[in-house]
DNA sequence: GTCATCATGTAAGCCGTTACATGATTGC
DNA sequence: GCAATCATGTAACGGCTTACATGATGAC
């Protein structure tokens, strides 16, 4: 999942690795953080693979924020060192390659089954094919109904086995009602995404335009009240 | 995560690596399932520790199921392995102590920010004390909204820098649409749970029964439609 | 008699976390 | 000068996954 972040992360612009590490905390929230310890490592593997390089002489395509001092200094330091200091810890800026992109859509439609994975994925799925979004969508709607099914199963399963110890108390009970409508809230969202995915790959002559997109994108109303 | 997990289903009753397994399985989902792997080691890990102890010479706990034949026969056969061989691959029954019920209850309101195990401290919260469980509750809400923060204060940083290469695309717009009605959903859960429990804690002198608590357990209505 | 299931483990390897080390630059 | 932030790494450790090994039993 790591692997994907970052390569979802370079295939929007190249950076180094501090901004990187911010990046991807941005995508995959704050819980869960990825540290330097597994992110250099990684950088690093990814680099042997040749998935990624290292963009030794380029300006960071990240325009350094206004507000924040300190990025500025250090892209001059970087600029500034070929006056005399080697600066060994200077700015390594990496670049995704052609290989490291059709790593990425790999990645992106393995069907994983992982709940964060998912959304990472989902996160970069722009860099897909519409078709191969349409299975990512439809893999992840199977992954939700097979789910559903090993629940009934195993409910029904209890049922036929009554013993006292084995019935779900009210806690259990709330849990799983509040994941079946989660499930079902996701179910509901994914089917809205195919929708408008379908409907760009086929468009109807009239009155389709790119805004039904993002009907996608508001299902309570807004982000902010 | 895994050793909440077998340390609540043990708390329930003792029983084997291998019905421990499917029990586990039932909680944490299909998903992301334990592997034997790390189920045994894990269980070595908790009886060095003194958190269960081997219960060598008593019946599962866990009734046999009708339709499991071999079941019953795994359970015939420790029973008869006294007779002559020495079957080094009978049940190990496990059962929880008291220390492993008490760090159980270290393990359960460890304020750990995860998804999937805030789940597992739910499913098992029964085991903690109304106090502890409101505490739990009340931790996850803080967790949500200091995410929710996080999210937002990206969100305006983002504002101040109007690159274009930053902006979210219509799929990340989606998911961070999605994802904020998700953790909106959550804390209508936990208020309702919270509400509940603080019921429970100073009943009003009329009009309150226990039924209120599963108030909780229907947020649409039912668990089959 | 063979296959599936029950049942328990071990070994290798990967990957991630934590802690530590280094060093430049800015702001006070 | 000193703290904080930026920036990149290494080393130790632990835990999880995968694959392998073993062996009993019931069903067909």
């Amino acid at each position: 999942m790591l692997e994907t972040a970052i390569l979802g992360v370079l295939s929007d612009g190249s950076l180094h690795g501090y901004e990187l590490k911010k990046r991807i905390t941005d995508v995959i929230g704050p819980w869960s953080s990825v540290s330097f310890g597994s992110l250099y490592p990684a950088l690093s593997r990814l680099e042997r693979a040749g998935h990624v390089v290292v963009d030794d002489a380029v300006a960071p395509a990240a325009p350094p924020m206004p507000s924040l001092g300190a990025e500025v200094a250090a892209f001059r330091a970087r600029t500034r060192s070929r006056s005399g200091s080697p600066s060994p810890r200077a700015r390594k800026v990496y670049s995704i390659t052609d290989g490291g992109s059709s790593r990425l859509a790999d990645l992106l439609d393995d069907p994983d089954g992982d709940d964060r994975s998912f959304a990472v994925r989902v996160a970069f799925c722009r860099h897909l094919s519409p078709e191969r979004r349409i299975s990512l969508f439809e893999a992840r709607l199977r992954s939700l109904d097979h789910m559903a099914d090993e629940r009934r199963g195993r409910t029904a399963r209890r049922g036929a086995a009554p013993c006292p110890t084995d019935e779900l108390d009210r806690y259990r009970r709330s849990l799983v009602a509040f994941q079946n409508e989660r499930a079902q809230r996701e179910r509901a969202w994914l089917e809205e995404l195919l929708m408008s995915e379908r409907a760009a790959l086929h468009p109807a002559p009239d009155s389709l335009d790119p805004a039904v997109a993002d009907v996608a994108a508001s299902p309570s109303g807004g982000t902010s009240t």
